[in-house]
DNA sequence: GATTCTGAAA
DNA sequence: TTCCCTTCAGAATC
């Protein structure tokens, strides 16, 4: 290829970063190519950049990229020849999925190697040494100890091989049910979306020993609970599921009655309060990882033992706690389905997650649901505004941490506030934010209530209810908001302040907004942020997973003009003109 | 026996 | 790094 093509919009560089022009008219088109194999790792407003890594060329290789079309991706969009290096490792990594298989041989665990080389290459490893057992005469495979087999997924990975594991699965106790055709609550007729049909069968791979186990991605509020149950459909099998909080159980509950076949009495709520085991049993991870004291046994443990499960259910699989790993590694003879909206975790274990759950099978892009009108079209604005000068002071002589709390509590913010709810007349709107201080200031400005932690549940239920009905437009919340599943959707959210950095966070924020809305399907998201402060870094940080999805920040910035007061909001009032919502 | 409170853990 | 929220078990209270 020639040597320098200024029109095309991405550099690629050798330490395995690629820079991409916001800009450039096919922006979005390479984005989303790119996105299947790299990951994003900053996204500022003119360039973004992704990273490509061994775990990303494995995912990709997993949810069926070939090497071929990921070279072929680069060389289509790049202004510079691709570094030689870079392509040599796309073809050495990426193919390195599938050269390693786990496979059953003789009634016995074994471990299959492509060529001799990959033979010499595992045998001599030390730290895989305690699970091998005799080598296969012709050198291309070796039988592995028994209940090997998900430590050395694990070993193996961090050695840079992923395995792929064909070994198969035990098929559980039989447990029929099937879908309804009819809501059991509203009687209104039933059946998968698409792309729901599309992850099910992708999971179950014809029922092969490649399916059975894997992590679907999927945007909030795409059906993620469906999807599950319609794996359970698929394998007539008893399963266990295990979720975040209570709340998410008994959805899981609500959900299996409403769509299945299945009655109150095969469903057990295995939590703090029941500990029913039953043909489908629905399980906090929060019990699984009690214990008595910092060194005892995990008490509840057992569960995964308690019943011939054939399918285990790891909902929002990205908060699967680190100990749940230890008891996941040692079953890996059953079917495991992990479900979330995003990939990353924040402790990093990633890695972890692709070798004992699965690698990816599915990714949903959120714009493809959006385009099907299955989610409503969201808009961003990150507002940012000055620090009034008295607070710019105390911010000048601050430690680091405070400077973050006195940002985020700019008391303009405020008065930001009142303006967006003035041309909002006729939306629900949601103001989220991270300090109850901050909140409950809000609230009595804008006379308001407030939820937050310490709110009882009757007191939710009743404010849910009344905003639900529009009796309330606006709605404070803290914290609870990333938790709360039963908290009513809005056409308009407000965050005020943030977690330090953590995508999830803004995502699920996200999410509170994006269930469909009738005509205009339309929905505002607005981030307040500190303008030149630290929070302007944190916030960078915590748009990058909805960046990675395609949603794009508008930015507006706000100043003081000469005489003192606050600048027109040019970028807001376009954004409202554009898309009909303009008001005055 | 049911409800409410408490502290620890994450 | 913070602050905040949730969950669980066990004790206290009705």
């Amino acid at each position: 290829m020639t040597h320098h093509r200024p029109e095309k919009p991405l550099i690629v560089q050798s330490d395995r970063t690629l820079l991409l022009e916001v800009a450039h008219p096919d922006f979005e088109q390479a984005r989303d190519e790119i996105a299947r194999f790299a990951e994003l790792v900053k996204s500022p407003e003119h360039i973004h950049t992704f990273r490509i890594s061994p775990l990303s060329l494995w995912n990709a290789s997993a949810s069926g990229v070939s090497c071929d079309e990921m070279t072929a991706t680069l060389e289509r969009w790049t202004k510079y020849q691709t570094p030689q290096n870079l392509l040599q490792e796309i073809l050495d990594h990426g193919s390195r999925y599938g050269r390693l298989k786990l496979v059953q041989k003789d009634g016995r665990l074994a471990l299959e190697m492509e060529d001799r080389g990959l033979f010499w290459e595992i045998e001599r490893q030390k730290n895989l040494q305690e699970f091998l057992s005799e080598p296969y005469p012709d050198q291309r495979g070796v039988f592995l100890k028994e209940g090997a087999r998900g430590e050395i997924k694990l070993r193996l990975i961090r050695l840079g091989h992923p395995v792929q594991d064909m070994a198969g699965f035990k098929p559980g106790d039989p447990l029929e049910l099937s879908l309804r055709d009819n809501l059991q609550s509203s009687n209104k007729p039933f059946g998968l979306r698409p792309y729901q049909r599309a992850a099910v069968d992708v999971f179950h791979a014809g029922g092969g020993p490649e399916g059975g186990a894997g992590v679907l991605v999927l945007p909030c509020g795409a059906g993620k609970t469906i999807i599950g149950i319609g794996c359970m459909v698929r394998l007539q099998t008893r399963t266990l599921v295990l979720t975040t909080n209570v709340t998410a159980v008994k959805q899981w509950k609500q959900e299996l009655l409403d769509k299945t076949t299945l009655e109150d009495a095969s469903i057990g709520l295995y939590t703090g309060d029941t500990k029913e085991i039953k043909p489908v049993t629905i399980a906090t991870y929060q019990i699984l990882t009690y214990r008595r004291a910092k060194d005892a046994p995990f008490e509840h443990f057992k569960l995964f033992e308690a019943a011939n499960w054939g399918l285990v259910i790891y909902d929002e699989v990205h908060t699967l706690p680190a100990p749940v790993f230890r008891a996941v590694a040692e079953l890996q003879a059953r079917r495991r389905l992990g479900l979330t909206a995003t990939l990353v975790r924040e402790d990093g274990k990633e890695e972890d997650v692709f070798s004992l759950i699965g690698p990816k099978r599915v990714d949903v892009p959120w714009k493809a649901l959006e385009k099907d009108g299955f989610i409503a079209t969201a808009h961003c604005l990150e507002i940012r505004v000055p620090l009034p000068t008295d607070e710019r002071m105390d911010y000048a002589v601050a430690d680091n941490r405070a400077r973050f709390r006195i940002a985020s509590e700019n008391s303009l913010k405020l008065a930001i506030i009142d303006e967006l709810l003035s041309r909002h007349t006729r939306d629900s709107v949601l103001v989220i934010g991270q300090y109850l201080s901050q909140l409950r200031a809000i609230g009595k400005r804008l006379k308001a209530p407030v939820l937050t932690g310490q709110t009882p549940e009757k007191e939710r239920e009743d404010l849910y209810r009344r905003f639900r009905q529009g009796e309330l437009r606006v709605l404070i919340v803290s914290k609870v908001a990333n938790f709360a599943i039963d908290l009513p959707d809005a056409s308009v959210a407000i965050q005020v302040s943030g977690t330090f950095g953590s995508r999830q966070e803004e995502a699920q924020r996200l999410g509170r907004i994006l269930r469909p809305k009738g005509e205009r399907n339309l929905s505002y998201f607005y981030s307040l942020v500190s303008k030149d402060t630290n929070e302007q870094e944190f916030a960078r940080n915590r748009q990058l997973f909805l960046t990675e999805q395609g949603y794009k920040y508008l930015i507006e910035s706000r100043y003081f003009d000469d005489s003192g007061s606050l600048n027109e909001p040019s970028v807001w009032h376009g954004l409202l003109r554009e898309t009909g919502a303009w008001a005055g």
